[in-house]
RNA sequence: UCCUCCUUAGCUCAGUUGGUUAGAGCACCUGACUGUUAAUCAGGGGGUCCUUGGUUCAAGUCCAAGAGGGGGAGCCA
């Protein structure tokens, strides 16, 4: 076969050079027939959009048609040509194709209809393959470069915090240990406790759950941070918004009080939404459709009032509504549920806020995006900055329709003192938290920072539903497949 | 971890009150068709009814336990 270089499936699509001759390679996705020729859907993940070779039976023997089937690899070369069919704009009229490698039919997993995604999960090798998880993997894509643009242009260095911790501090749940030890020959102490000072580090060791810590660290330095990295928590969470290996942003910034703080995620947020429908149309489009698909088999009244791309031009041009917990708590307490006592878990100033009111504030109240401040302090984390009025702490939750809590964050405690007071109340050994201290007795300054799932982004980006289909691989309790 | 639902052909699913040889669409194979759009039409092959135990003359169907999965809740991002 002679060689010509490749040109990919997306610009092919574009180019409107007829006559001119293109080698494209890609994955077939439907080949269809008749007598005289074979029309063959080929994709290779530059766009959402396949091209159609046409192969017409005089020029490509049977014995390679036979060979392809959806799933085989090809390499075309041919004419680009304008198409005599209604489907396409464009279309490659074959000269020669080759057989990469076949699909057996009886074996390959994917066919030209719809799958469920719980299938499709099981799949996890081959789902690149189909159109809704490209269109997804190339969003996130997408997302995770926009962070990085956002960051920079703002002026932000993107810092590297450390995967394996030797804190058992950080306070944002449970933690999968990292050992070298035998754990059938554990050595052991005199007291018989397992003896840490022989494993790898010396000390027992973890998987970060967080890398605000270290991210503070660097902020009171260098001004204004982020990280982007994979974190781990080893809770038991059986649910559609939570994985046990994620990837999370998390911005510190010196100098940055609470409503900094909250300027900065809004702006973010909306930054990323724009960039995705600025740079993500098609994949868009095709999702939207698929969930417009998806909706038809829902009763009216569960159908969503927006499609995707709607959703999400309503948040990029909207402010979002602010309010303090308190305030929160006598809206809720004001509310028809609350009074019909359609809550399950009864509101009163000092609870957590479930997702039922999560839910009643953000879809039924405001109906937009909602930022809650200034949280009771028991139920927030020891780092965050305590209020004059000793009951609540400078937290703030952003919270998104259909996804919960997005953006968790707070300005930090600062003062030495309090937060010396604060780590003695909760039970934390001080003696892990030198360090930390240290940069509130040296040069203390007021600042802020967030966490921001990257996947729960990518769920209210995607328009999916299950947190499982936005990373390749997830990682979930009793499953680490692949 | 709790509540709830589900598991039947490669995939999506139907299967009545427990009753003889378990069905459909798609996929695959064969044939028809002069350019299709998840092509269409005709025919064909394809089953550990999740597993184990129980009830019964008889279990895909009823009961119990287990496994896997979905949805919701908690923990949180």
């Amino acid at each position: 076969m002679e060689s010509l270089r490749r040109t990919k499936i997306a610009a092919a699509l574009k180019s409107t050079d007829f006559g001119s001759k293109v080698c494209v390679k890609g994955w077939v996705r439907t080949k269809r027939g008749s007598k005289n020729v074979a029309f063959i859907a080929l994709n290779d993940g530059s766009t959402i959009h396949n091209i159609q070779v046409v192969a017409d039976r005089e020029n490509i023997d049977d014995s390679i048609l036979d060979r392809i089937h959806t799933g085989a690899s090809l390499n075309v070369i041919g004419t680009l040509t304008e198409s005599q069919g209604s489907g396409q704009n464009v279309e490659l009229m074959a000269e020669s194709i080759e057989v990469y490698g076949e699909a057996n039919p009886d074996e390959y997993p994917l066919q030209p209809k719809k799958h469920s995604l719980e299938f499709l999960r099981e799949k996890a090798h081959l789902r690149f393959r189909t159109n809704t998880f490209s269109a997804v993997f190339r969003i996130r894509h997408a997302m995770a470069y926009a962070i990085h643009k956002f960051f920079n242009d703002k002026g932000f260095y993107y810092m590297h915090s450390p995967i394996i911790t030797g804190s058992d501090a950080e306070g944002a749940g449970e933690m999968f240990q990292v050992t070298t030890l035998d754990l059938n020959k554990l050595p052991k102490t005199k007291d018989g406790e397992v003896d840490y000072s022989k494993d790898f580090f010396g000390k027992m060791t973890n998987l970060t759950v967080s890398g605000q810590l270290e991210g503070e660290l660097a902020a009171l330095a260098l001004g204004e941070i982020y990280t982007f990295g994979p974190t781990f928590r080893a809770e038991n969470s059986n649910t559609s918004r939570h994985l046990a290996e994620f990837w999370m942003i998390e911005p510190e910034m010196a100098f940055y009080d609470i409503h900094d703080n909250m300027d900065l995620a809004e702006e973010m947020l909306k930054y990323l939404i724009q960039y995705a429908l600025d740079n993500c149309r098609d994949d868009l489009e095709f999702l939207q459709n698929r969930l417009l698909e998806e909706e038809k088999s829902k009763p009216q009244n569960e159908r969503s009032e927006l499609s995707l791309i709607d959703k999400l031009e309503f948040v990029t041009k909207n402010e979002f509504v602010r309010l303090s917990y308190t305030e929160a708590i006598k809206v809720l307490e004001d509310s028809k549920p609350n009074k019909k006592g359609q809550f399950q878990y009864p509101v009163k100033w000092g609870i957590d806020l479930q997702s039922e009111h999560e839910r009643f504030l953000v879809e039924k109240h405001y109906k937009k995006p909602v930022i809650l401040t200034d949280y009771p302090k028991e139920i927030k984390a020891f780092y965050m900055k305590q209020n004059d009025d000793n009951k609540t702490v400078r937290a703030m939750d952003v919270l998104f329709p259909g996804i919960g809590e997005i953006i968790g964050g707070s300005q930090r405690e600062e003062s030495y003192e309090k937060l010396k007071i604060r780590i003695d109340e909760m039970g934390i050994a001080e003696e892990d938290m030198w360090w930390f201290l240290e940069t509130r007795k040296f040069g203390t300054v007021p600042h802020s920072g967030y966490g921001l799932g990257f996947e729960r982004l990518m769920l209210f980006v995607t328009g999916m539903g299950n947190i499982r289909d936005v990373i390749p691989f997830a990682r979930t309790p009793k499953n680490a497949e692949f």
